[in-house]
DNA sequence: AGTATCTCCTGCGTGC
DNA sequence: TGCACGCAGGAGATAC
């Protein structure tokens, strides 16, 4: 279930095989993902050479020249490179090869993943996909003072609205209570009724896990030339997610699970208040 | 406008 | 061993 750090993972991981080669093939086996993949993409993207890979929110974004290739990950997508031809597996959805014999090839069991092309790169900020985007979590942009203001009059638990892509995107289920619990708020809480200084310590924790998890996924970065693997969040400690009636690593109370929103959502309702 | 619910899909764990 | 079932989840679409 890819999360932030391992779409940029999966980024600094593909990066070195592909910017500056020119794609010679695209072979689509299934092209029904959450959207379809366009008819257009072979045409779009044979030929031309990949120059940039970036992204904006979990969204992977080639920039191709004339456009650009975006890739979403959904929750059980990933993106490998072969060195050498391999026969595809199940669910090995789409290969985009290169002229330097390497090929891109994306995966996705449950295909709530994307696949699509926007024909010019100055109006990205306009995708539809892209134009409702919050902020990035990294950025020093996130502050307290901005969900704060943004968090006024919102009755949301504060879980549903940090983890809204409206209001500030790349904060998925299991940093959300990673992140809330390491802060000792409660994810039921009311986001228009925490406090500047709440605030602060949510932003603060925010960063920080998100940080911890892209470096901890940069000593796996082999297993983008592996034949299994997934990068990430395997790597970090958690806390809470998953942990439902294990002890909390602070006070020893059984840890509870709720749903909020239809995610499950595991807390310590003695120190998260 | 804000909020909650529905939806897509497959793999895995559980209980019979 | 096999089946039915519930759950997991990103995020757009839909319905209040």
């Amino acid at each position: 279930m890819p999360e932030l750090p391992e779409v940029e993972t999966t980024i600094n991981g593909i990066k070195p095989y592909l910017i500056g080669h020119k794609i010679i093939d695209v072979k689509i086996r299934k092209s029904h993902l959450r959207f379809p993949i366009p008819q257009s993409i072979n045409q779009k993207l044979i030929g031309h050479t990949v120059s940039t890979i970036t992204r904006r929110a979990k969204y992977i974004l080639f920039g191709i020249h004339h456009g650009v290739l975006i890739i979403h990950l959904g929750m059980s997508g990933s993106l490998k490179i072969l060195l050498s031809p391999k026969t595809p597996e199940l669910h090995d959805h789409v290969d985009v090869l290169f002229e330097n014999q390497i090929c891109l090839r994306f995966r996705d069991p449950r295909r709530f993943g994307a696949i699509l092309w926007s024909d010019d790169e100055r109006a990205l900020k306009e995708h539809p996909l892209l134009k409702h985007l919050g902020i990035e979590p990294l950025s020093k942009t996130l502050t307290a003072k901005y969900l704060y203001q943004r968090a006024m009059n919102r009755q949301v638990a504060v879980k549903s609205f940090i983890m809204d892509s409206k209001i500030v995107v790349g904060v998925g289920n299991i940093y959300a209570a990673e992140s809330l619990f390491a802060a000792g708020i409660s994810p039921f809480k009311p986001a228009s009724a925490l406090s500047i200084p709440e605030w602060q310590s949510l932003v603060r924790e925010i960063k920080s896990i998100l940080k911890a998890a892209i470096k901890a996924g940069g000593t796996t970065l082999k297993d983008f030339i592996a034949p299994s693997g997934t990068p990430g969040y395997f790597s970090i400690n958690l806390n809470v997610y998953g942990k439902e009636g294990q002890p909390c690593p602070q006070c020893k109370t059984k840890l509870k699970s709720r749903r909020i929103n239809q995610r499950s959502t595991v807390y310590c309702e003695k120190c998260q208040k």
